[in-house]
DNA sequence: GTCTATAAACCGATAGAC
DNA sequence: GTCTATCGGTTTATAGAC
């Protein structure tokens, strides 16, 4: 959002020949990918600012150059993160069942980012406080993911696919609890469930038609 | 467990006449209590022993006289719950669907607990960290958790009340996920879902009858 | 059984040098 | 842009008086 599109002016012998606040940008990625494994394994809370600065190699205030706070830290990690998860799904269609099966397309690639799972685990859970830094962004996700999902039911319905009985808006609150649930349960022991899998299955038992598998 | 069963020898002008460390049960008792209020509001890292004993109206050294650990008292309000919670469940049935029922029922109460619902939100996501004082807890409470609500599930399969197609180990699985994702959305947003009726109309989708409502 | 006092550690954020 | 140094706050747990 505050990203610098701006070219250099000075091109020759400069540190950042390739572009302007290369080097910053490249030190914010490190500090979000080390905030997010923090925050994950000990929620926002009790990780700390100056584990992340071990972890990039900098002093706390160092660090802090660069993000004015531990909560504007937090709440860019969310962001970023939230962006490449919309990046993956939000491409235009039309297709509630194609939608649908992005989603669990999503649940099936999380396997391989169990720090990513964690962290959305851990501090959605801890901003259920209301003073909670990140409260009001979780508070108004689910509600915004829950009116997508329910759209793309809709959609499903609307297509004849749905079964009867079902209602857009509560299976779209089932599916994401459901997702929710299997993530913890996996976070605790790897072995116990297959997330994509039993987010499959569930789905599946609201429609007529087979999900698609992309 | 280690509750003291002896009665009292001498009856008469002891400040404990009405049974032997009967303060000090009345005063542990509160602490329970308290211990629950913060571990639930701040988690159990961030909640502090400072504030426990502000909440009971003592000092942290007191408190520690009677839970010798920050974590033994943590493990004393989950032990403390889960005894509770299982005093309502646990009742002799042969009866599958009347198990299942009761679950649900669980849900229904819970509305009226809001805190102990958050408890149990907050600790088992910070659990999922593998050097968590509560981390073996949880993942054994959720192994045998999912063997016993599937032990139900065969037992409405062997009725012949289960629907074609549905494994009762993956339905427990399940059934338990989108339990704990409804209380998610739930404590962030009461208004947002009804816990108990989204549960019951998932399990619902499993029966080949109605689920009683006891 | 409860207290005060204290140890030993960690925290977020800021000031100011370079 | 990064550092050192530091302020003022927090934490769990223990020692020892009463």
């Amino acid at each position: 959002m505050t990203e610098r599109t701006t070219t250099e002016t000075a091109d020759v012998g400069e540190p950042r020949r390739r572009g302007p606040y290369r080097k910053s940008r490249l030190v914010r990625r490190r500090i979000l990918d080390a905030a997010l494994e923090v925050f994950a394994q000990s929620g926002y809370r009790t990780g700390s600012v100056r584990e992340i600065a071990a972890r990039v190699g900098m002093s706390e205030a160092g660090l802090l150059h660069h993000f004015p706070s531990k909560s504007a830290l937090l709440a860019a990690v969310l962001a970023h993160r939230d962006a490449l998860a919309a990046e993956r799904v939000d491409r235009d269609t039309d297709d509630g069942l194609v939608a649908l099966a992005r989603l669990v397309g999503l649940a099936r690639a999380d396997a391989d980012r169990p720090r990513v799972v964690e962290l959305y685990c851990v501090i959605s859970a801890e901003a259920t406080a209301p003073d909670h830094p990140a409260h009001a962004f979780f508070v108004d996700r689910y509600a915004r993911l829950r009116a997508r999902i329910a759209d793309s039911f809709e959609r499903v319905r609307a297509a004849g696919q749905l079964r009867d009985g079902v209602d857009p808006q509560r299976a779209a609150a089932q599916m994401m609890a459901v997702w929710d649930g299997l993530q913890l349960q996996w976070l605790l022991d790897r072995s116990s469930v297959d997330v994509a899998a039993e987010l499959a299955d569930h789905v599946q038992r609201h429609l007529r038609v087979p999900l698609p598998r992309a």
